[in-house]
DNA sequence: TAGCTCATCGACCGATTCGGTCTATTCTGT
DNA sequence: ACAGAATAGACCGAATCGGTCGATGAGCTA
């Protein structure tokens, strides 16, 4: 893998965009080298060349993936915040920062919870029961959120659910288009988590 | 087509909803006929038996899922209604009960938008060209709503892009586990929906 | 300039899979 | 018992697969 890593950063980028759309749009089985190569506007014999095999490339991404997500949660996110708004925005601002640069990443990632070919599937495993995951799932993870705040009419686990579904939304139509809209997303994003908090929250806590 | 349409009802089902899944999972070159087989759960020579050929089976489809939405909201949506949260309950009502029976057909017509293959891209613009899917779009679409009910701390425009990407987040996030929670859900909705109706419009409309 | 290294690509390899066919067998209605 | 349709598995040539290799050429050292 030296000889990929030792390239200009920009040539990474784009092998790494290209494969990960591959992946992410076919599956392991589906995606073929040829595709990947064309998506990363190399030639095929230089995939071989950059990663010997394609369940080496395939292992390769979803490290490289893991720990780009991993090391962007573990500085940017906040345990201490139990603000219910500001936690969620957290968690969407760091995901889309991401999917600036890499824009087929979540979806990869997501690919591979579900990947069922034989010939990577047991490498996904393992890279997953590492006990990095389990911290990462617990800094993540919507519990001992401050539920106080909220009216009585406001039902915390169903505002609850609202917002995971709308950040998954919000996420995954605007997937393609992300390019220059970015700050606009944000606004958007910054301007719906304002809307709920001041109609759900108590007057008290605005 | 004829030899297919005369199978018993839940077979049809059977290779639709396979025939569906693959190809919204892989889009349509890369949907091979094994494929399609193995998810109908028949041979693959029936395949070819049924429908001639692959384009000719993808063609079916579209036509077949097209033509369930149209009717659908043609005779369950209301264009009377001009409440906002009605109108997307009644949307996504509509769904979700579509995808009762056809668990991949959204995400199989949402594919077809996309598809790229020059073997059927040209069949499939000129099936959307239909002047019939113009009454569709203009029946779905979320204008001429009734704005004046909201609180002015309220923009219904933001609300209208909150609730259209939960309802994508919604239909999307389940697509795999719908098979008996089906009610559940739709009682989730129903309950976000009031939620929302509760808090952002003014009370004199409650 | 000569000579060396190595990134790069088009052509190529055997093996697999493709869309589609054909044949042999089982079912069904009579 | 028999005709005719339904069905599956073997099969077809062609395309594509993952992966390799030889030729080319740009960049370096001397």
């Amino acid at each position: 893998m030296e000889k990929f890593e030792s390239l200009p950063a920009e040539k990474q980028n784009a092998v790494l965009n290209g494969a990960m759309a591959c992946f992410a749009a076919s599956g392991y089985k589906k995606a073929s080298a040829s595709d990947i190569a064309g998506a990363a506007g190399i030639s095929k014999a230089m995939v071989f060349h950059y990663f010997g095999t394609k369940k080496a490339l395939y292992l390769y991404l979803l490290d490289y993936c893991c720990q780009m997500m991993v090391g962007e949660i573990r500085e940017r996110l906040d345990p201490a915040v139990t603000d219910f708004f500001d936690r969620i925005k957290q968690a969407t601002t760091i995901k889309l920062s991401v999917l600036g640069k890499h824009p087929a990443m979540l979806t990869f990632l997501e690919g591979t919870y579900f990947e069922t070919d034989e010939e990577v599937r047991g490498a996904i495993q393992a890279h997953y029961a590492k006990e990095e995951w389990e911290q990462f799932r617990t800094r993540i993870t919507l519990e001992n959120l401050d539920v106080s705040k909220f009216k009585d009419t406001a039902d915390p686990a169903l505002v609850l659910k609202l917002l995971v579904r709308y950040a998954y939304g919000y996420l995954n139509m605007t997937n393609g288009k992300l390019d220059l809209e970015l700050d606009s997303l944000l606004r958007e994003f910054d301007a719906c988590m304002a809307l709920l908090k001041t109609h759900f929250y108590k007057p008290e806590y605005l």
